[in-house]
DNA sequence: TGCTTTACTTGACCTACGTCAATTTAGAAG
DNA sequence: CTTCTAAATTGACGTAGGTCAAGTAAAGCA
């Protein structure tokens, strides 16, 4: 599948404390608060090679995940069969958030390299406890948020849209902690292509075009941005949207 | 602003058993349930003008809005400044869901006709009532069908993203009980355009390319669905992403 | 009713990106 | 190390849709 040369380059799972489950995993008592230190939760943790599925598309959702390590790519299957991904999602993001509307996952979510999330049944939020106010409160707050930020990637031109990938990627590393120039590409570039409706070739010449304009300096999945804060200005408003 | 001749094809309010927000307007109780009427709701009722803004981008959020007549759009202003369409929405559906999260509105929020809707007030969610959980597990649900229903009309070729407009509005029309192949445009060539991340000339040569193919039939802003059963199993499963 | 303005349509031309095809590069296996 | 395979790059060429420009129709106003 994805080829990502992840035996070496393995990075430690993520902080409890950086990720957005975090609230909702300590009044459901899932996870005793670390205070900063990764730590194994100790609800149900959940392993996962690449290529495999954490969950389908129409099957019954049973619970909301949070990525600890690796990636995972969100995909669904047009009409015509083939496969369209909706969004990569990195250390610290939620999964299944439609759960709570749907009665099925809409998405596959697969993982792009050795994935390691945690998983939080959804019987914990219907459960009549005394916090449930609290928890319900820590929901609308992450499901708020997840309904502001929409990233969109199929707009503009080829370069627009490969600029907006990487700065949100970026933007992401930084949220969490991590050095936001220097950036690993857990996903192919026809995966990168797929997400940003546009073709492999266009990525790869666009990229090019970046490494040789100085704005990035692209060596197979590793990419760092060197000039990309001039571009990120102007790109920056588009991205959120 | 928008021409669209308002005065005499005036459409009646939506019912309150047919908007997203009825079974928190009941929670709250800012409605007396009216069992199937359109009825006058005892809370804020808001009225704009075509080009009139219920809320700006930036403005701290204080309410929730459930739109009962005319189109909204919302917008966002790039770093170029001009103007990008969001979204446009229907009576029936809420606006300002990011309030829980942000402090601000995250759009503009501009109609594109006469519009009549009704405002929540935030602190209504704030206060400690009996209640309150109730509440906010109808939030929960609210949130959660935002988060998993996302069309995305920047996508595909022309073609594909105008009758993925088009479906997309059919089927909100369906889903508040009104005739879904009979369209009625609010919004101009240029919105259409805009919102498609495509031309104003692309929009109309490709309506009346679709008109011509007996796909649709169109005459000004009203729009009949013809034969776009057939495209719409072809397009179903692209909206919703 | 005609006049003015703005929205929409249509045509001609051009370019960014898609398509097809040939290399080159980089992991994986031996 | 070499071989094998899949991913990525690069080139040549075609086309959907962007751009520029000229109409046409319809809404608002005298």
């Amino acid at each position: 599948m994805s080829k990502t040369s992840c035996a070496r380059e393995r990075i430690p799972p993520i902080a409890c404390r950086a990720c957005d489950l975090n609230t909702i995993c300590r009044l459901t008592g899932l996870v005793a608060y670390e205070g900063g230190r990764p730590r194994q939760p100790t609800g149900a943790l959940r392993t996962l090679r690449p290529g495999a599925a954490l969950f389908r598309a129409g099957a019954p959702a049973s619970a909301l995940f949070a990525i600890r390590q690796g990636t995972i790519k969100l995909t669904r299957v047009t009409a015509e069969g083939d496969e369209r991904i909706v969004s990569f999602h990195t250390p610290g993001e939620v999964l299944g958030l439609e759960a709570f509307s749907m009665g099925a996952y809409v998405c596959d979510a697969i993982a792009l390299e050795p994935v390691q999330c945690c998983e939080l049944p959804l019987p914990l939020f219907s459960d009549r406890t005394a916090q449930r106010a609290e928890i319900a409160a820590a929901l609308v707050q992450l499901l708020s948020r997840a309904v502001a930020i929409r990233p969109d990637f199929a707009r503009g031109s080829a370069r627009e849209r490969v600029m907006n990938f990487l700065l949100d990627l970026s933007q992401r590393y930084a949220e969490r902690g991590l050095d936001a120039s220097e950036l690993r590409l857990s996903m192919s570039r026809l995966e990168i292509a797929n997400l940003l409706d546009t073709r492999i070739e266009t990525v790869s010449r666009t990229l090019q075009q970046l490494n040789r304009e100085q704005v990035i300096h692209v060596r197979g999945n590793r990419v760092r941005l060197v000039n990309a804060a001039s571009e990120l200005a102007m790109a920056a408003n588009e991205r959120s949207a």
